[in-house]
DNA sequence: ATGTCGGTCGCCTATGGAAT
DNA sequence: ATTCCATAGGCGACCGACAT
């Protein structure tokens, strides 16, 4: 390995996962498979500051980058849909908006997630890391199917899937309490893969990118 | 006996694709 | 054409373990 490619390979990277104003962010800074910071917070600047400090370069994000364009949604979703991963459907702007139920009060906060980091780290717009710091779009369950398989891998049985899963990577989950945090490692983990060039974009410029680790 | 905490379960919001 | 199943977070109900 290259020095600049090792120098990379112990960058600290960073992942959230997004919830509605109720849970907050969940965010955990990772160094190779050393956990150097386990946080939530209901204020996404807050994460920021904190990724400053550990001088994060790539933050993967559970939650939209983009909303869904009128008419045609998002090419990525339909991508991995076509796969038989599942995600949520992002929906337009105006339709999040006419939402009176709540439900998307998530997306709004990732929204703000991307507006915090927006100065130092952009969203990447390209389908492939430039060296650049930068946020990303990613989540769990497709970062699950990379790294088990898309057949075994299972939201019902999340908690204890992933945390095998974090732990067969060598990491030491005992400071992840919750499924938040555990989803926050993961992105996190499909940070460090995507600095290493292993990683798949998902989608177009049209509707943005969602990064996935590539199967392992 | 009462209270708290974590974990699990089922159902709600929405959507698209697969199966029937 | 209709039903089922998958993903996301939220929320209330419930249960067992433990503390007061």
């Amino acid at each position: 390995m290259t020095g600049v490619a090792a120098a990379r390979q112990v960058e600290a990277v960073a992942g959230i996962d997004v919830g509605g104003t109720t849970k907050g962010f969940h965010l955990v800074v990772l160094q190779g498979a050393a956990v150097r910071c386990v946080a939530s917070s209901p204020d996404a600047r807050e994460l920021h500051q904190r990724c400053l400090q550990f001088k994060v370069s790539v933050v993967g994000i559970d939650a939209p980058s983009q909303w869904g364009v009128e008419g045609i949604g998002r090419a990525a979703e339909r991508e991995m849909a076509r796969e038989r991963i599942s995600c949520f459907a992002t929906p337009t702007l105006a339709r999040a908006s006419a939402s009176t139920s709540g439900f998307y009060e998530w997306m709004f906060n990732g929204a703000r997630v991307y507006e915090a980091f927006a100065d130092t780290h952009p969203i990447l717009k390209a389908e492939r890391f430039t060296g650049e710091p930068v946020t990303f779009e990613t989540f769990p369950h497709a970062i699950a199917c990379a790294l088990l398989g898309r057949d075994v891998a299972s939201a019902k049985q999340k908690r204890t899937q992933r945390r095998r899963l974090l732990e067969e990577l060598g990491l030491d989950t005992t400071e992840l309490k919750s499924i938040d945090s555990l989803d926050a490692v993961l992105c996190a983990v499909a940070a460090q893969r995507l600095i290493q060039g292993k990683s798949r974009a998902y989608g177009d410029g049209v509707g943005g990118y969602i990064f996935v680790p590539t199967p392992v």
